[in-house]
DNA sequence: AGAATTTGACCCAT
DNA sequence: ATGGGTCAAATTCT
């Protein structure tokens, strides 16, 4: 582990970082004991809350280190080709700017009751820009930038990219720190933000949906979470589909992802969209909640103090 | 009408 | 030539 040097900058952050993800424990504590309990359920939600904030700040923080590259993704250069990096001698504006924004990626499990533009949320509103097949996977992957790009010249953008072994996890690669007015907001407030109840069209599909549960074509059976983590409860937008009829299901008991908005795209179809389009698929933007789980890649020995918080209210 | 999404085309790096 | 990322016109939503 090696830390990159200097200052106390690195000290503070990691001081700060641990202090939040104790508090963060402790309030888990205090939820789990609830739980046994017949504590009230505003009760719990207020823990839930903190412990989502502890995280969220955490790994905001972290994020911001910024230079993280620990990008792993499956479908890129999996040779392990390492591209030139420094010899880059192209006067590309765009390029070279991009190269120097933070990256970093997270991976999402999706639980069984939940809503996947909620598990995906992160708080942040997207705007979609694109959505490609991916060479080698199964699942499209998602391209999204902040809502606030033109307005406020924010440069965030994010990937949404589902597992193709397991469809219940999504790796989101992040680029570049939101400068927006957003990113106080969502630093520091997390994210229970209402749900758009968006429904279109749809509703169609959730025939078809409802279809396949009563063919029982849906072959999940979402138990756990393979992963552990914590919830999120943020909402956002992801993109879901999926080619097959893998995606369905999640009935739960209390269905509450129907009231999300739609995932239609990177294989997610739980919405209304499944089976829907075309080979991919379509995915939305996002705004809604819903506990999903959480797996930060960004490793600590990446921090990077000299990177300047930009944006995030609160630290 | 304005905002967001979809999607094929285009651009650029390999 | 190929594939990933972005653009932008058309379309769909709100």
């Amino acid at each position: 582990m090696e830390q990159k040097s200097s200052s106390g900058d690195w000290e503070k952050m990691k001081k700060e970082i641990n202090d939040l993800m104790t508090e963060g424990r402790d309030y888990a504590h205090q939820l789990k004991s609830q739980l046994g309990s017949s504590s009230s359920q505003e009760s719990r939600e207020h823990l839930a809350k903190k412990i989502l904030e502890s995280y969220h700040k955490s790994l905001t923080i972290m994020n911001y280190s910024g230079e993280l590259d620990p990008v792993l993704s499956p479908y890129t250069n999996s040779g392990g080709s390492p591209k030139s990096d420094d010899s880059d001698q192209e006067p590309r504006i765009l390029k070279s700017s991009k190269k120097s924004m933070p990256r970093w990626t997270q991976k999402v499990s999706i639980t069984p009751g939940v809503g996947i533009d909620r598990a995906l949320d992160d708080g942040f509103s997207w705007r979609k820009y694109g959505q490609k097949d991916i060479l080698g996977a199964k699942f499209p992957r998602g391209y999204y930038r902040c809502t606030y790009r033109k307005s406020q010249g924010c440069e965030a953008t994010k990937q949404v990219q589902r597992c193709d072994e397991n469809p219940m996890l999504f790796e989101i690669i992040y680029r570049g720190i939101h400068s927006c007015s957003q990113a106080a907001n969502v630093g520091s407030t997390i994210p229970v933000q209402i749900l758009e109840p968006r429904q279109t069209q749809e509703h169609e599909n959730l025939e078809i949906v409802k279809e396949s549960l009563d063919t029982g074509h849906h072959s999940y059976n979402h138990q756990a979470p393979l992963h552990q983590t914590l919830h999120y409860p943020l909402s956002s937008s992801p993109n879901v589909e999926s080619n097959n009829a893998y995606m369905l299901p999640l009935v739960d008991h209390n269905n509450e992802f129907f009231g999300s908005t739609s995932y239609s795209d990177l294989g997610v179809n739980v919405n209304y969209d499944f089976l829907a389009s075309r080979d991919a698929g379509s995915a939305s933007h996002s705004t809604s909640n819903s506990p999903s789980t959480v797996l930060l890649e960004s490793p600590f020995k990446n921090f990077d103090p000299n990177h300047p918080f930009r944006g995030f209210g609160e630290f």
